[in-house]
DNA sequence: AATATCGATCGGAAAAACCGATTGGATGAT
DNA sequence: ATCATCCAATCGGTTTTTCCGATCGATATT
């Protein structure tokens, strides 16, 4: 039986492919250069091959190389992953998570859910990135990140999600507008108006289109903007209408503007908002116990 | 950032799993007792969770520590599968390799290598891109090519090639061309034809007219071509002449048409085939095996 | 030519891994 | 109750490994 590499070794390599520099590396594995170079060429040693090309000026994995370092990886993380096994079973909400929001989520449920977090479970710590849907489930399988809040479904891979609450869309439409006569409408009065949205890539987007059962032909889009308060802004200004989630309004999006808002008549002319998280991840009872948290949380708040 | 447990560790708990005794795992795992004691109470401090329960009379896995000794399995697992990758890839022609071509080297050659390297080695992984040779030295250096197979010489800073065979130039000529009447003609008796060459980049343009000691003034040209077929297709229609490489003739470019080929009494009427690569590679010795096999698979083929 | 950068190497100090022997606690037999 | 047995934990000391700072050699830049 040969020998084993170390999993500071893996990591040294892991860290070498990331940097291309084995000076970050060292710095970044908190170890001195030469220590991490060592420890690389004695991996190399170990497995018998040729992982990287030092040339100087740049380090090159060759393809054997690159291939370890994607084990390499997968490794590294499933040993966080058995280490936040522990340290969940230990606790439920104590530790660190990374929690990946969408933008049309983050700034209308964060702030109370983390003032809550933070009154109630004062150790545990959440990283909060915000990005939109498809790079947070990139980030997840990465390992980035342990867990996404974002609006489903949302396709990914290998992975489980719970669905906490739904979202309504209602309608926001300037004071001055047809629209804004009455206090309920339905979704097929959208047709042919000038309907402001986010731009590509944001899901809110998609479901707002899909609950109201439109296609992207049935409206006119003068604009496509990059936030909702934007869109809040050119509403007021009379420049179209737009469909705002309960959440955004609860959040008091739109104080200091007489942006009229209406229902609409018709069932489900909502968003899902929910937890996604890695099915093999251990922690899932934790990501529930969460999911659970944010429920009260939003229904309080 | 939390420590990690040692690979060693997560060994000394499956054994401990596995045998249900300290002393016994111990032996398995060739240590003394004290050292794999020692090992796994350092393991459960690290994860502040209680793995093993020591009864004194019998071990029992707590819940939580037969799920990590699940995970430290799959872990181990998978470091030998990435022992294994490697140890496959100390054979010369086993794991992968990227290899650029240029396009009037590819499909002459490629057919019959591969076929041959599949049926000797088929646990040889070779990755082919054709590209213009500037462009395969351009990626050699990004590290997104190992080897390239092009005519030389070719310049590049900081590559060692090997030459593999030359590659005569041969005339072909329509039927009834007057320098179709002869099987042997002098390079000479170019100066002035309407001579068809391939468009700029191609390295068998300069190559072609380097060996028969033409500058582009000595002959015109009434198209480029951007591949050998094309031209051939032209020559075959009387519209010129060309110098195509012997390997294209090998490999029947000509089958179905009655262009006529001579050769040219000079010697040295050729380019030269070869291999290059980084000169700081560690891998020049596999380079020079896979040239070797090259030289074969083609004077045989 | 002088300078800067980068990875490899070396020597010594600090840390750890490891072992054999021993201890302590629990069990079972007498 | 006493003793013998079994087992993992602990201890002391030695060997091995790890790690760092300094330096080297090669390369690229000025």
């Amino acid at each position: 039986m040969s020998r084993q590499p170390t999993l500071k070794q893996l990591r040294y390599l892991c860290a070498v492919a990331e940097h291309g520099h084995f000076g970050q590396a060292a710095k970044a594995c908190h170890v001195s250069q030469s220590t991490l170079s060592a420890g690389v060429m004695e991996l190399e040693d170990l497995l018998g091959a040729a992982l990287v090309e030092r040339n100087n000026r740049q380090v090159i994995l060759s393809p054997l190389g690159a291939d370890v370092v994607e084990r390499a990886q997968a490794i590294q993380l499933e040993v966080e992953d058995l280490i936040a096994l522990c340290d969940a079973s230990a606790e439920p909400f104590a530790g660190k998570m990374r929690l990946g929001v969408i933008p049309t989520i983050a700034p209308f449920i964060l702030p109370g859910l983390l003032k809550k977090m933070r009154a109630e479970h004062p150790q545990f710590q959440l990283f909060i990135r915000e990005d939109l849907s498809e790079n947070l489930v990139t980030a997840l399988h990465h390992g980035e990140l342990d867990l996404l809040l974002l609006a489903l479904p949302f396709p990914a891979e290998a992975v489980d999600s719970m669905v906490l609450f739904d979202d309504e869309f209602l309608l926001a439409s300037p004071a001055d507008h047809r629209l804004s006569l009455r206090d309920t409408v339905k979704t097929s009065q959208l047709k042919g108006q000038d309907l402001l949205l986010l731009e590509d890539g944001h899901c809110l987007r998609d479901h707002a289109l899909d609950a109201c059962k439109l296609r992207d032909a049935d409206v006119s889009m003068p604009y496509q903007a990059t936030s909702l308060n934007t869109i809040v802004q050119m509403v007021a200004n009379g420049i179209g209408i737009t469909l705002l989630p309960r959440m955004a309004l609860d959040a008091h999006i739109l104080s200091g503007t007489d942006v009229h808002t209406a229902h609409f008549s018709e069932r489900g002319v909502a968003r899902e908002i929910g937890l996604m998280w890695r099915s093999k991840t251990p922690r899932h009872e934790q990501f529930r116990m969460l999911g659970e948290f944010i429920q009260r949380s939003y229904s309080v708040g």
